[in-house]
DNA sequence: GGCACTGTAAGATGCTCATCGAACACTCGG
DNA sequence: CCGAGTGTTCGATGAGCATCTTACAGTGCC
């Protein structure tokens, strides 16, 4: 079989959305929930492509962060790779920003008043 | 009765919040409706204080459309003010700039891939 | 004062979505 | 080949929210 950028996955690849096709109400919706809003930063936080799903310290089940995850691709937020069981993330930062310029750096920064 | 700076008004004056005391989570929320979408962009289109409530063209009734402006004002998008029967509308360009920097011009530039 | 106009408030409804539990699929190491 | 680890899918559940209808409260004009 074709030898992939990754390594040889016989998985269903997950889905993903260039940032050029999503709306803004779609990015505008993805990033309006406190746990996808988590998942941003914390990935930001960390160099592309190690982080796996399961290692973000959130407050809600698997199955729920899966959905998480499909949404965060679905808005170009996002890209996965599998390697090995584990998939892991990278946030799209640059090709996020052509398509949303400066909304990503605002969502990293923002301090919210508490 | 005390002369107000808009014209002296009997009613309940309409509840805003500062948008420094706005939570990114809740200015995203506010954004992610299109129905609220549309109306910023109208209101960006035209001058302050020269659209009333009823002015836009939202395929929403009435009350629907006075839940929405009430979101606005929540997540320090518009400020209005009673003129005779009617409430104009302003949309707090430079306040909500400062808070959100680049947000606001993101949404009403934004072309949506159709 | 009465009436048209404008907007808000309250209650009901329906839909979307975030979540969970359980079952399933895939990968890798013994 | 089994078993632990990882993640997805499915169905169900519950909460939140956008919407409508109806009723109500101001405002201004005749």
């Amino acid at each position: 079989m074709a030898n992939q950028t990754t390594s040889g996955s016989h998985r269903a690849a997950p889905v993903h959305t260039d940032p050029d096709e999503v709306s803004l109400l779609t990015a505008l919706s993805a990033l309006a929930d406190s746990v996808r809003l988590q998942l941003i930063r914390e990935l930001a936080g960390s160099p592309d492509w190690t982080r796996s799903c399961g290692s973000f310290d959130v407050p809600v089940g698997k199955a729920a962060l899966s959905h998480h995850f499909s949404v965060l691709r679905g808005a170009g937020l996002v890209e996965q790779r599998d390697e090995g069981p584990k998939r892991v993330n990278r946030l799209r930062r640059e090709e996020f920003d052509v398509r949303f310029p400066g909304l990503l750096d605002l969502i990293l920064r923002a301090d919210d008043p508490e």
